[in-house]
RNA sequence: GGCCAAGUAGCUCAGUUGGUAGAGCAGCGGAUUGAAAAUCCGCGUGUCGGUGGUUCGAUUCCGCCCUUGGCCA
């Protein structure tokens, strides 16, 4: 028997109702709300975000929602240090973290752990992008094929945002990845997690929900949002925040590069293509609970699950 | 009603001087270590509108029909 102490991941594909489902549960049980998002984290992304509602967020608290400005940028490893820390507060109240999102990179992240690896550098990654503007991206792959031939081998010359890494780091660190990669000590993380995966049992009524979404979205002002955003912002639309499904279209569409038909048909596209990454990440996550996200039972499900993990939480 | 144009993958289209066809997008599968709502990899059989004819062979040429768009009545 372990004594670690318990934590419950909610994992779910973009409109697959993991938040109203969380209030929920917030609402009567002992838990405390972490959201487990790369996109909630911007202040001022409310709309395109599909971010919980005032109302909701003061019935239900989520910590990690509005963290960081939309010029900033959020990442796995600051994601696993905040989560840690909060999940050690929320356990020293005596509450269980609830563990709520769709960004699975963080959710494995926080239970596998990640090297120890140096921050993003701004500037250098502004030059790696200037010698890749130039020359192309095959031949920074064959850059980092000189100092680190195993990542390299594992990369695919076009994987930008890889290469690139791999080659900041070693020029941060002058060691390759590949090396820093086999120095990381498994650290499990101290708790007795039940991971939930709320998977649609049919793909086109998920299909069906994102385009209501990003209707609803446009409709309740996501252009409007976006202006004012750059109003307020010094954005471009390389930033993390600026490539987030919905505003990137929208930006396009500000741009005048788009009419408002492609709008509404990319930025569907663009979460549809989202949810079904997150469904192969779904897939193949270790020992989850796998419940369809579209029963109508799906909250007893839950709850049922909840309380077979954790008895004493029933009475 | 007449004339013209177009009907090919879910969509937009290319193409075959006659040997049954391929791009982009969409979709599907996968990868995923400080940008991850990101980034990247892989997957293309579809009565080539229908039907007759010519031909060894028709999606391609010809006739008729149907549909859509435009022009003329």
């Amino acid at each position: 028997m372990s004594t670690l102490p318990p934590a419950i991941f909610l994992m779910g594909p973009t409109a697959s109702g993991k938040t109203a489902l969380a209030v929920e549960l917030a609402q009567h049980l002992p838990v405390e709300l972490i959201s487990v998002d790369s996109a909630l984290v911007y202040r001022e992304m409310d709309i395109g975000t599909a971010k919980p509602d005032a109302a909701t967020l003061a019935k239900a608290p989520h910590h990690l929602i509005d963290i960081i400005d939309p010029t900033e940028a959020y990442s796995a490893a600051a994601f696993r240090h905040d989560a840690l820390r909060l999940m050690a507060d929320i356990t020293a109240r005596g509450k269980i973290p609830l563990l709520v999102g769709g960004t699975m990179l963080y959710f494995r992240t926080l239970r596998e752990g990640i090297s120890d690896l140096p921050q993003a550098d701004p500037a250098l990654r502004t030059k790696l992008e200037a010698e890749a503007a130039e020359h192309g991206w095959p031949h920074m792959h064959a850059a980092l094929q000189q100092v680190d031939p195993e990542t390299a081998a594992r990369l695919p010359p076009n994987d930008s945002q890889r290469i690139q890494r791999a080659l900041e780091i070693y020029h941060l660190t002058g060691q390759p990845m590949s090396v820093l990669f086999r120095q990381q000590t498994a650290t499990p993380l101290p708790y007795r997690t039940l991971p939930i995966a709320l998977l649609p049992s049919d793909r086109a009524q998920l299909h069906a929900r994102i385009a209501v979404r990003f209707q609803t979205m446009l409709h309740d002002g996501l252009l409007d949002e976006l202006r004012r955003l750059r109003d307020r912002h010094p954005l471009h639309p390389d930033l993390p925040s600026m490539r987030c499904v919905g505003y990137r279209q929208a930006w396009e569409y500000l741009d005048g590069h788009i009419n408002e038909h492609d709008l509404l048909e990319k930025g569907i596209a663009a979460t549809r293509q989202l949810a079904k990454r997150q469904l192969t990440w779904l897939r193949g996550m270790p020992d989850s609970l796998e419940l369809d996200c579209l029963a109508h039972d799906l909250t007893d499900r839950v709850f049922d699950a909840i309380y077979t993990h954790l008895p004493t939480l029933r009475n």
